[in-house]
DNA sequence: CCCGTATGTAAAGCACACTTTACGTATCCT
DNA sequence: AGGATACGTAAAGTGTGCTTTACATACGGG
């Protein structure tokens, strides 16, 4: 599953530790996620989806 | 997080049996995420949302 | 009455999502 | 040089997503 967290969050200017705080996880959950160590529960998929503003098929994209 | 699976499959006249062997999943995986007592993981909900051919967000709903 | 199908549930086990604490490196500013 | 900020990562712990096996109930068709 690949995602644009890392693009998203660098064209908001956060740091990972803003992003965290505004998702409510931490910081390094948020670093997790933008290196593809595992993928977001899919509440924690729908947080991101609304501050971002975007669909979650617009934000994660499944591997095939 | 409540879901429209149950719904979605009864339309397609499918049995949770069924909806599990199309998904990749277990029968009583099917059964636990219908009756709500977990959420599914990302990748499975995208599966979810493919077979249906809806929009992750037209079969969950978070709770708030 | 029996058999097959559909559904709900339980227990044990494994892998993953997420936490806290902690340490390392790089960069930038004074 | 020293301090602050940002990022990467590791280890240990907790809870959840999902599995297999198994049992129970209900229903419909022979």
């Amino acid at each position: 599953m690949n995602n644009r967290i890392q693009e998203l969050r660098q064209e908001h200017d956060w740091s990972q530790k803003d992003l965290a705080r505004r998702l409510g996880v931490s910081r390094q959950t948020v670093n997790a996620l933008e290196r593809g160590r595992y993928d977001p529960s899919l509440p924690l998929a729908f947080s991101i989806s609304k501050l971002f503003a975007l669909a979650i098929e617009d934000i994660f994209q499944p591997e095939s």
